[in-house]
RNA sequence: GUGGGCGUAGCUCAGUAGGUAGAGCGCCAGAUUGUGGCUCUGGUGGCCGCGGGUUCAAGUCCCGUCGCUCACCCCA
């Protein structure tokens, strides 16, 4: 028969890798907190309508890479391919405005998106990310760009920069691309195929383009913050000057628009070095829109960003930032003879019950290999369990790192195994 | 969707001009009849991705197919 295997572009995260995730999640919640975010969780599926309204019909994750399927009841339904449209989606439906003005929410969590894989670009991946909804303050875009430089610091990683623009509010935008047209326009047969369809239905996304003769053209476009409106040039300049305030450094990158429609305002970057061509760790911005967009009847300003946790770990792998990790068992109880088996078997429930780790001999084998076995599990100990040490209720506990040996009684064996971990 | 690279033991890989498949690590056992790590010895383990073709003979050559991977596009 034949092996089932998983589906591209998915992983299994074996142990020991797992323990890379519980560290970062802890990382994580610990700076969320500081920051006074709160977790929320949302249906991995939504209507499909969601995605299609919030993050915009011509971008790409909507127009191509969207996991879309019918129900039995012919309703469409999408696995998340981003996170920010369900928060706000819950936010609307749960009236978490009315709760309180401010709402910090964080979430991690598990992302799909149809595309081919390669390094860093994966179809089921995990992000992190946070909204901070309500706020319109440019304190708020801010506080969001320093959250995510204190995680990455917090973690350690030396080696990424922030990148940040202003794509302004509509009235900026459609000053700017009236302008970007027109220049554009004696030149557009020499732009690429995709630019040139984009010249009517995006524009803006024309500045997004790699292609070596695109780009030529594009150095001498005119650029976004020059056409910004009194309003958002105010608050991009706020934003910068309380990053200047805060330490950071950042690049100011004339032709960041970021692929998602809801951005308004502040666009940045979290960019990361060693992780091959897809080196964005994480992205956000305002997105003052995108509530209305899903049917809210008032405007409600917010901003957040996501953040790739394979690529985060791709890049703590390069700079070597997991901590050595801990094999926590403290015990192999090594069984031979008579009724030790069950009585070992019974120690370990017991011991269990203070918060010890055990493990025991599930395979019945020789007391030789129950050592090789308490060896390569990392256990502190091998408690040494026969016929005759039973009797007398004594056994032999063996400190594995040591290589030393002593009689215990077995009463006081979790006093004696909980005083050495203080040693 | 498009292009490059690669599919041989649990893992990493070698396999010379086509001649009946190997190493290191791991795993198991013994040396040590009740004691791990080091060492030594032995052992287990392969539809050589799958299907077809050429040939006396195919892991090796040809065709097809599937999978993985990197890259383009775009993004996390």
């Amino acid at each position: 028969m034949k092996q089932i295997k998983r589906i591209k572009g998915t992983q299994d995260i074996l142990p020991p890798i797992s323990q890379k995730w519980q560290y970062i999640e802890k990382t994580l919640r610990k700076v969320m907190r500081c920051y006074g975010y709160n977790e929320i969780r949302t249906p991995m599926f939504e209507m499909t309508e969601l995605f299609a309204r919030g993050i915009g019909q011509l971008t790409d994750i909507v127009s191509k890479e969207m996991y879309t399927f019918q129900d039995r009841s012919k309703k469409s339904l999408t696995l998340r391919p981003e996170c920010t449209a369900p928060v706000i989606r819950a936010y609307l439906e749960n009236n978490l405005g009315e709760a309180r003005p401010v709402q910090k929410l964080y979430y991690i969590s598990a992302m799909f998106r149809q595309e081919n894989p390669q390094a860093g670009r994966l179809r089921q991946f995990h992000q992190f990310g946070v909204e901070c909804i309500g706020p319109q303050a440019p304190e708020a875009d801010t506080e969001t760009i320093l959250l995510g430089l204190d995680i990455y610091q917090e973690l350690g990683l030396k080696n990424f920069s922030v990148k940040i623009n202003s794509v302004g509010d509509v009235e900026s935008r459609v000053a700017y691309k009236s302008q970007l047209k027109k220049f554009l326009k004696p030149q557009l047969n020499d732009l690429c195929q995709t630019c040139r369809e984009r010249y009517e239905s995006n524009p803006m996304r024309i500045l997004d383009c790699k292609n070596e003769s695109c780009n030529e053209i594009l150095a001498s476009a005119p650029r976004i913050l020059d056409a910004l409106s009194e309003n958002a040039r105010s608050h991009f300049e706020k934003v910068l000057s309380l990053l200047d305030q805060n330490g950071v450094e950042y690049e100011i990158d004339h032709r960041l628009v970021r692929g998602l429609d809801y951005y308004t305002f502040t666009a940045y970057e979290f960019i990361g070095g060693g992780l091959g061509a897809q080196n964005a760790l994480g992205g956000g911005g305002r997105y003052d829109l995108l509530a209305q967009e899903i049917g809210s009847k008032k405007p409600v300003p917010s901003v957040g960003f996501a953040a790739g946790i394979e690529r985060l770990i791709m890049a703590m792998d390069k700079e070597n930032l997991f901590p050595e990790m801990r094999k926590n068992v403290d015990v192999f109880i090594a069984t031979f003879g008579g009724k030790s088996q069950e009585a070992g078997f019974k120690l370990a429930h017991e011991l269990r019950k203070n918060d010890i780790s055990v493990l025991t001999e599930l395979m019945g084998r020789s007391l030789k290999a129950q050592m090789r076995e308490a060896n390569r599990s990392g256990a502190r100990f091998a408690l040494i369990l026969g016929e005759d040490e039973l009797r007398n209720g004594r056994a032999a506990l063996k400190d594995l790192q040591k290589s030393e040996q002593q009689e215990v009684v077995l009463g006081k064996l979790a006093t004696e195994i909980l005083k050495s971990r203080q040693m």
